[in-house]
Formats: structure tokens, C-alpha cells, sequence
DNA sequence: ACCTGAACACCGTTCAAGT
DNA sequence: ACCTGAACACCGTTCAAGT
């Protein structure tokens, strides 16, 4: 790591593999998925598009890097403690972390050049099964339902989230005219979706996360039938 | 319904919402979600590009409404038998339409003028919550935890399918490519990984489906601690 | 009221030409 | 070896003009 307190963005270094992935983490957190696009991206890099296939394939090698570099920070930097909060706390981390960056959403599953952002979620959740005693037979389920619920909630709660914003709706009101529409439903054909509306008015999508996460390590920790 | 044995596209026809959503789903399921243009769907409905916007208001819509046609085709035609069984039923059925119509993945969380295909679903699975005798204070986490994780898992299946079918990966060979880079990787930074490299070539991921619909089922119906 | 299709403002990617 | 930027083959969407 030859870097060092490199504050702003210097025009003068010349262009490199990790100098593009980090101005592209940069952009999409400033502009989002929709502002990466090649031209913007050598802009800000002061150079052509056709400059960063030099150095990297296409856009999807480009956004696979850029998520593996993230993820791998987060799990990096969550710490340890007991099996279960250990699982909780990366499970939030990864929320969170989806939260705030929506872009990964759409990269997490790809590789780039042979390693996946996946692998460090696994194997840091993998450890905490081992260490909850979980029978070796059953070890491949827990991490697969875990992992899979993990990426699959945060992942709908990024995209729900952003379509929020992109289309700038309150929350607390955007959630009122569901109710309202849950409400309106026949009872007959929709009685349960009609119980259900005034629930979804206070409900928090982080808690729903947890709770979830909670049934699930239950049902993992749970005498099989 | 006025339709009646149309084998064929009929060009006499005039151009209508519904036909112009039947055509979508035709598109899409023959060219997958990069071949529905505007351009291309113009062509099967013979007429121009400029003609759909009278009728819709952007390609968003035209997803939106497609996803909810069929979202609700598979839910009304799943049978209602014990509670158990109907939500894996529901949840199997729904695993498979997202399988073999992978660009309803990105539209069943929006809604076409009011009603999203989210509804359907949650009515069908949210009857069953209730046959079990999941206390009225412990419904909403169960909904939420069972919605969420069929379609955040279903979702993840597609897309990795649909990685597999554009790269046209052989799956076996794909599989034996990852437990190898697994298996490879560092035996003391990542012992977990390591250990299930082999599991995942023989996995196949609606078995893994169902063990992690099972897992969150026997937490429902686990008692609180 | 409904349809047409050229035109506009963008994309990702390529590639001859430069240094 | 690395970079440039014009050019290519596309997009979604609009809108004057037709019927």
C-alpha cells in the first residue's frame, strides 16, 4: 500500500487498475448506478473512455471490483464476539452496508478475476455456524438460508429504498397510500392484506430484517422434527 | 374477454393495453429482458415505436404490468390444501415462474396503476400464517420473514441462472470451477470455505430453497425463548 | 382519438492514430 | 505500453405530422 493521505483527487498519477476502481466507488456513491457511465468516469479520471479498457474489460468487470472492494472493507472491519451476535452484526453491517451503497445490489453475486465479494460473507458467517455446534449435516443449509436471507432482504430493501428516492416520495406517506390502498381492497377476496394494512404503516423495515434473522437462527438452533 | 382461439398475431387488430402486455410477456420470455426494446416489441405489434405510448407510459409500466399479469396467473392457479403445504406449494410455484421468467425479477416490487403483484402473494401465504395460529402479535414478522425470503431467494436463483445461460456456462463444469478456487484458497484464513468446497458441487439450489423455507417455517412455529 | 417514424440525447464499446 | 477521442451501433422517449 504505497498510499498516503491522498486527500483529493491528484490529476497528475497516472491511471491504474485500483486508481479506477476507487474513482468509480466514488461516483457511484455520488451519482448512483444510472451516473456510472464511461464518459463521466474518464472525466473525472481526466482522461477518454477509451483509456479504462486498458485497464479493465468492461462495465461489469468495473462494478464487480468496485463491490468486492467494499464488501470485503465491511466484513473486514465487523467484530467478533459471540456466534450469534457475530451473525447479527454481520448480517446488519451487510444490510446497512447495501443500504447505503445500492449499487452493490447488482454486483455481489459476479466475480471479478476469480474471487467473489461473497466468499468473505461466508466464511466469517460459516465460523459462527461451526462455532453454534451446528451438525456437520446440517452445516451447508443454515449457511445457504442465512447468507441467501441476508443478501436477499437487503438487497429488496436497497432497491425499495432508492425507488423512493428517485422518485422522491415520503416514506411515512408513501407507506400511507399502501395502507390506504391495502384498506380499500374487497375484504372478502383480500381479507388478510386488509388485517394487515394498518400493520404496515409502523412497520420498520430494519427491525422486519432482525426479526426475520431471528426466526431463522430459532429454526437453526431448533430440534429438528 | 373477447379473445377467443387467436393462435397467431393477428395484424387487423387494433392496438390495445392488454395486447400490447401480451406481446411484452411473449417478448420477454423469447428474448429475455434485453431483447424488450421499444423498437423490437413495435415490430411484433407491426406498427412504431411511438404507437405503445399511447397506451403506456414507459417502458417501467410495461414491466410492471407484464410482472403482475403473470404473477397473478401462477398464484390463482396453485391449490389450497393444509397450511403447510400450501405455502411451500405458493413458495415453490413462485421460485419456478421467477426461474423460467427471470425479468419478472425486476418489476415484482413495482406497482402498474395501484395494485402491485406483491398483493397476490402476500394474501395467498398470509391465509395460511393464519391457519397455523401464529399469534396476531407475530403475523407481521412471519409475512414479511416468509415474502422476503421466497422472493429474495427466488430473485438470486434467477439471476445467477441467468449469468449461467448468457455465459453459457456448462452448470456441473461452473460448480466444479468455484469448489476448486475454493478449495484452493488459504486453509488457515478461510477454514469454513474451505471445509464446504465439495458440498457445492452436489448442491442444487431449490433443495436449498426448500431446507431454508423449512428452516423459518419450524422458527414460526418454534416457541419464543 | 389514435398512429407514424424521423429526430434527439444519450449509451457501451472499438480502434486507428498518437505518445 | 499506454492513452486519445472520433466513430459505430445501439438505446428510450418525444413530437410534428398524418389519418
Amino acid at each position: 500500500m504505497p498510499k498516503r493521505a491522498a486527500t483529493s483527487t491528484r490529476r497528475e498519477e497516472s491511471l491504474s487498475r485500483e486508481r479506477i476502481i476507487e474513482a468509480t466507488i466514488e461516483l457511484l456513491d455520488a451519482t448512483g448506478e444510472a451516473g456510472l457511465t464511461f464518459r463521466a468516469l474518464s472525466e473525472h479520471l481526466a482522461t477518454g473512455p477509451g483509456a479504462i479498457y486498458w485497464h479493465i474489460a468492461n462495465k461489469n468487470e468495473l462494478l464487480a471490483a468496485a463491490c468486492d472492494t467494499v464488501i470485503a472493507r465491511t466484513v473486514d472491519s465487523t467484530p467478533i464476539t459471540t456466534p450469534e451476535a457475530t451473525i447479527r452484526a454481520h448480517a446488519l453491517a451487510i444490510y446497512d452496508l447495501i443500504d447505503e451503497h445500492p449499487w452493490v445490489n447488482s454486483a455481489i453475486m459476479t466475480d471479478s478475476e476469480g474471487n467473489s465479494p461473497l466468499v468473505h460473507i461466508l466464511e466469517r458467517i460459516g465460523q459462527q455456524i461451526r462455532l453454534l455446534r451446528v451438525p456437520k449435516a446440517q452445516q451447508w443449509s443454515a449457511i445457504s438460508t442465512l447468507v441467501g436471507y441476508i443478501l436477499g432482504i437487503s438487497k429488496q430493501n436497497a432497491v425499495n429504498r432508492q425507488f423512493g428516492i428517485t422518485h422522491n416520495l415520503d416514506r411515512s406517506e408513501f407507506l400511507d397510500r399502501i395502507a390506504t390502498k391495502w384498506s380499500q381492497l374487497d375484504a372478502k377476496t383480500y381479507p388478510f392484506t386488509h388485517s394487515i394494512a394498518d400493520r404496515i404503516r409502523t412497520h420498520d423495515d430494519r427491525d422486519d430484517f432482525i426479526a426475520g434473522l431471528n426466526l431463522i437462527l430459532r429454526g437453526i438452533n431448533a430440534p429438528a422434527r
